[in-house]
RNA sequence: CGGGGCGUAGCGCAGUUGGCAGCGCGCACGCUUUGGGAGCGUGAGGUCGCCGGUUCAAAUCCGGCCGCCCCGACCA
C-alpha cells in the first residue's frame, strides 16, 4: 500500500478535516500564520458558492460595487459597539511609502462603516431608496485560532449592504436575505441549515438585531454559515444617512448588512464527509462526472478511450462538469483518490464495457458495490444527469436525517448536559437573560461548552418553563457547541 | 498574554560516548504491471531555524535569538 488512507471521520473530526483539506487539494498551507492558499479544488467550490448567490442577489435588485480594503481609523470609532465589538481583531496599517501615516488605516474587517460613508454622500432623496448594493472582496481578522476555511485570518466572502425609507423595508430585506442563504445551502450545498434569530449576546456588533443559518456538522457541531443584520438606525446616525421624505422633512435611513463568506466551502465539507474523505454535491462539485479508462493492451486502450472521449463529448456538451483521468496510476488508485476527492460521479470504462456498449457508473453517496451498475452507453448523457439529481437529492436527505436524530427537545438542565454531552442540539424553552453579556448563556456555555445558536424562527408557539432559571418563557432557544 | 512541545530533503519523521546526513511517502527514469490504494531497479533532492561559543571534529554540548504548533478569554 503506497499511499496511506485519510483518518476516518468516525474516528477524529478534526483530523479528518485538516488531513482532507490538503490532501483532496482544497489549500495548501501559507507562509503566513493564519492565513491559507485555496487551491483550484477549493476555489472552484467557492465559486460555485459565489454564482448560486450572485444569481439570486442578481434576481432580487441587488448591484455589485467595490469598496477600499483601507478603512480609516476614526471611521470604525464612530459607532460605538461595532470598534468595540472589532477592534481586538484588527489589522492596522501605520506607514505607507516608507512614512508614517497622518491616520492609520484598517484593514477592513467588515465595511458598514465606510459604505455607510460613501451612501452618506448617495443618498439625498427618497427616490434614492432602497439603495441594493453588494460586494465581493477579502476582509481581515486577526484571529488567534485558526482552521482553513472556518476560520482564517484573511478570508473571501461577499457582504451585502441597503439602506431603506423605514424600518419595515429593512426588516423585509434582512428576513429576504436570510432566506435567500437558506435556500441556497439547503438546494445547492445541501445543508439543512436553521433559520434564526441571535440573542443579544451573539448579535452583530452595532445591530439592530442579527440572523443566521445554523448548519450541523459532522460531528454535531453547529456552524454559522450566514448572517443577516437589520442595523436599525445605528450606523445611519453614526455616519449621517438621511434623506429627504417625499414631505420634505429629512429623515435617518433604516440599513441592513449581510455576508456570506469561504467558511460555507468548510461547512459543506463537514456536513457531508464520511470515512473515505470528502462527499461532494453534484451543484456545488468542481468536477461532477469523473471518467476512467481502464485498459491492459495497446488495442483495448485505443478502443476504450475513442468511446471515453467520444463520451466526454456528450457529457460536456451537456453542460456536466467531467474529468478524464489519464494518469498512468493502477485503477484502484483513482477509484479511492476520486472518492476521497468527493466527486459525486464516476464512470468507468473498459475493455468488456466497449464490447457490451456499457459503463459502469459508481456514486459517491453510496459507497462500494451497491452504488455501482451497468448502464448502457446509449442515452447515457441522461442516465448521468438523473444520477446527478439522485446524489444531490440524497446528501440532502442524508444530511437532514442525521441533524433531525441529533436535535432533542429538553425541559431539564440535566436533559440539556446529557444531549450536550452526545453531540446533539438541545432545543428548549428560554427565560434566561438576554443581555449582551448574559450571565446565564455565560454560564451554560462554562458548564457544558453550548452557546444559543439561535431562536428558530419557526417557533411552537404558546409557551413553557425555561430549563434554567424555571421562569416563564415565550419562545425555545437552540443550544450547541459551535465552531 | 499564562502553561506544554517542536524546528533535520517537497511532506511526515529517525538520528545519545560528538566522528561520511538517514528512513518512509512523494518526485524523475526504466522494465514488469493495470476492473478496488502494484512490484523491482536506478536516480535527483540538505545552509540539520538563526547567531555566537566549546572542540582536532557539532544536527548532537553550552549561551542567546527567531519562528511554529498545542491548551485557557473573542469571532463569518
Amino acid at each position: 500500500m503506497a499511499q496511506q488512507a485519510v483518518t476516518p471521520l468516525s474516528e477524529d473530526v478534526s483530523k479528518w478535516y485538516n488531513e482532507i483539506i490538503y490532501r483532496a487539494d482544497m489549500a495548501a498551507p501559507s507562509p503566513v500564520r493564519g492565513c491559507v492558499i485555496i487551491k483550484p479544488y477549493g476555489y472552484e467550490v467557492w465559486e460555485a458558492i459565489r454564482n448560486g448567490l450572485d444569481r439570486r442577489f442578481k434576481a432580487t435588485g441587488h448591484q455589485n460595487a467595490y469598496f477600499p480594503l483601507f478603512i480609516p481609523e476614526s471611521y470604525l470609532r464612530r459607532e460605538a459597539e461595532h470598534v468595540e465589538g472589532f477592534s481586538p481583531e484588527l489589522a492596522v496599517v501605520t506607514i505607507g511609502g516608507g512614512k508614517e501615516l497622518e491616520e492609520p488605516l484598517v484593514v477592513r474587517p467588515t465595511s458598514e462603516t465606510i459604505i455607510g460613508e460613501a451612501f452618506s454622500l448617495w443618498i439625498q432623496s427618497y427616490r434614492d431608496l432602497p439603495l441594493l448594493i453588494n460586494q465581493w472582496a477579502n476582509v481581515v481578522r486577526w484571529e488567534l485560532r485558526t482552521r482553513p476555511f472556518l476560520r482564517t485570518a484573511e478570508f473571501l466572502w461577499q457582504e451585502g449592504h441597503t439602506a431603506h425609507a423605514t424600518h419595515d423595508e429593512a426588516q423585509f430585506e434582512t428576513l429576504q436575505m436570510l432566506d435567500i442563504y437558506a435556500d441556497f445551502a439547503i438546494n445547492e450545498a445541501a445543508i439543512p441549515v436553521i433559520k434564526g434569530q441571535k440573542s443579544e449576546n451573539e448579535k452583530f456588533a452595532g445591530a439592530l438585531r442579527t440572523y443566521t443559518i445554523e448548519g450541523m456538522m459532522r460531528d454535531g457541531k453547529a456552524l454559522q454559515s450566514g448572517t443577516s443584520h437589520n442595523l436599525g438606525q445605528n450606523f445611519a446616525k453614526a455616519f449621517n444617512i438621511k434623506y429627504l421624505s417625499r414631505e420634505n422633512v429629512e429623515e435617518l435611513c433604516w440599513t441592513t448588512s449581510w455576508g456570506l463568506s469561504t467558511r460555507m466551502v468548510g461547512a459543506i465539507v463537514l456536513a457531508h464527509g464520511d470515512d473515505k474523505g470528502l462527499r461532494l454535491p453534484p451543484m456545488v462539485a468542481p468536477i461532477q462526472v469523473v471518467l476512467l479508462p481502464i485498459y491492459k493492451t495497446e488495442e483495448e486502450r485505443a478502443a476504450v478511450e475513442s468511446a471515453v472521449s467520444r463520451i466526454a463529448a456528450e457529457l460536456k456538451a451537456a453542460g456536466i462538469r467531467i474529468h478524464v483521468d489519464n494518469r498512468e496510476e493502477t485503477p484502484g488508485f483513482k477509484f479511492n483518490d476520486w472518492e476521497m476527492r468527493g466527486v459525486p460521479v464516476r464512470m468507468e470504462i473498459g475493455p468488456k464495457d466497449v464490447a457490451n456498449n456499457n459503463a459502469v457508473l459508481a456514486r459517491r453517496d453510496i459507497p462500494g458495490r451497491d452504488g455501482k451498475r451497468f448502464v448502457s452507453q446509449d442515452g447515457i448523457v441522461n442516465a448521468v444527469r438523473d444520477l446527478l439529481t439522485e446524489v444531490q437529492a440524497n446528501l440532502l436527505a442524508d444530511a437532514t436525517a442525521f441533524r433531525d436524530s441529533r436535535i432533542h427537545d429538553v425541559s431539564t438542565y440535566d436533559e440539556f448536559k446529557q444531549v450536550i454531552e452526545a453531540d446533539g442540539w438541545a432545543r428548549a424553552w428560554w427565560a434566561g437573560e438576554d443581555v449582551r453579556g448574559s450571565v446565564d448563556e455565560a454560564r451554560v456555555k462554562e458548564d457544558t461548552g453550548a452557546s444559543l445558536r439561535c431562536f428558530p424562527l419557526d417557533q411552537p408557539g404558546g409557551s413553557g418553563k425555561c430549563f434554567l432559571t424555571g421562569k416563564t418563557a415565550d419562545r425555545v432557544a437552540l443550544f450547541a457547541r459551535a465552531y
